[in-house]
DNA sequence: TGCTGTGAAACAGTTCACAGCG
DNA sequence: CGCTGTGAACTGTTTCACAGCA
């Protein structure tokens, strides 16, 4: 996951769930996929399955932002097409920085799904001098000087932080003086902004700790099963996952702490 | 979020919940961070300030964990993390392969945050021949060839997707024939796996498209207020972002959803 | 008839508020 | 007294199941 944001308590203004905002990206590119395939219309059931989602979930989405099927027949793929981009937002042209040109921001940089969906690369910019003026993606990096005034002369409102960690906050401060009012973080750090900008972070350390931890329970699971003879807790396969211990603190409350492992 | 995972069902195990799950990464930091600076305890309130989030949901998730805190004082920060790391199954080695080496590809082999968690990159993949051998964050790059063995020789289970969308799900099966079975995948899709095998998803577009989301969503109510009392559409000072050829109705054409990040 | 749109039920996650321990 | 740990209330999300329209 990555997913965080400022966010502003009440501001339902067409009362859009967040947890469907999220998914609709995804449904549009389904869509997209079916239009460039020119199929016209699409079940819930089809689109769902193309997206990742049960259907009973995409109809519920769909309906929050109004009644655009045909009972019977489906959805139609342009249309549908037409009012998820509007509804996001990505009919207008949403122009971008990139901060921070190392591998991840010519990455960025490089995406072919930024331009393809509204959104168009302002400038690249960097804090090294050595970088200002190199080509990355056909377009020169910029010092970071000159970040205040490409915001200004853009009107840019989304900027995107590939910085490393300890520059993030300051980079974060200086866009959303200049008027950036969300914020894409690719830092491993929380940002702390004001109220009115929206930050997401992208975490790749993060996800790879959820995905451990799930995969731990796997590797429990299964010593857990092999077990089932031998109560012994020897050092099982893979790593040797911690099994036993663990496992009783299920249900805290009633008894005392008795932590199964001290620290050293 | 960029998150998503292909959940299996029932595997109810022991009920930590998934949202306290993802949440641990970032007070593991946190508290990593204070464990350096050589502080001995915390309290949920400080602590849930620099994790950023609030201290009710600090404490219940750590609750779930068991009583590792002490009333009247706070938690003490090694043991806290030590209990975390352990939670989450980064006191043991996690091997991962990261396939497709373009440049977020090579952005994450680079990426300090993952060998300082317990993952260890094991090998660097790419379907280009011209790439084999070439060093990238002093790595050989290894030819897709090796893929099967690689991850057999050094037990890998988890495995990181930063191709091409066009080459991901057929990467996917092959990392799970070979046994991965959890995937960290960063291309433009949603794969189909087994039962079994977790996957999130990080998506660099999606995350723009929900910034987009809210950032409209802002204009629209400036807009409204400013309209409340002077109905002048000039260029407003804060990212005035400019409304485009409103009328790309059926946007679409042939922009090819799924841009690729990297290399081939 | 087939599929959408949606109330209502079930579930998950968050916040409140306070009892109780160190 | 201060701060944790946690029931209970609440808010948000998913799933169910079916009425109703094309």
């Amino acid at each position: 996951m990555a997913t965080g944001r400022t966010h502003r308590p009440a501001t339902r203004s067409r009362g859009i769930p967040e947890a469907t905002v999220a998914r609709l990206p995804l449904y549009l590119r389904a869509l997209t996929a079916l239009s460039e395939r020119s199929v016209p219309t699409v079940s819930s059931e089809e689109l769902a399955a193309a997206a990742g989602v049960n259907s009973a979930k995409l109809r519920k989405d769909f309906s929050y932002l109004g009644s655009y099927g045909t009972r019977g027949v489906g959805y139609d793929v342009e249309y549908l097409v037409y009012q998820i981009s509007r509804e996001l937002g990505l009919t207008q042209d949403w122009p971008v920085v990139i901060v921070g040109i190392g591998n991840l921001g010519a990455a960025l940089a490089n995406y072919g799904g930024f331009a393809s969906r509204g959104f168009r690369v302002a400038a690249l910019i960097d804090a090294d001098p050595a970088m200002a003026g190199k080509p990355v993606a056909g377009m020169p990096v910029q010092h970071a000087d000159q970040l205040e005034k490409i915001i200004e002369d853009n009107g840019v409102s989304i900027g995107v932080i590939a910085t490393p960690a300890g520059a993030a906050q300051q980079v974060s401060e200086r866009l959303i003086a200049a008027g950036v009012t969300s914020i894409l973080n690719f830092a491993p750090t929380v940002l702390s902004v004001p109220d009115g900008v929206d930050v997401r972070k992208v975490d790749l350390s993060i996800e790879l700790q959820i995905l451990a931890f799930h995969e731990q329970r796997k590797a429990g699971e299964e010593a857990a099963a092999e077990a089932a003879s031998s109560p012994s807790p020897t050092a099982s396969g893979v790593g040797g996952a911690p099994v036993g211990g663990a496992e009783d603190a299920g249900r805290k409350g009633p008894d005392g702490d008795v932590p199964a492992v001290m620290p050293a």
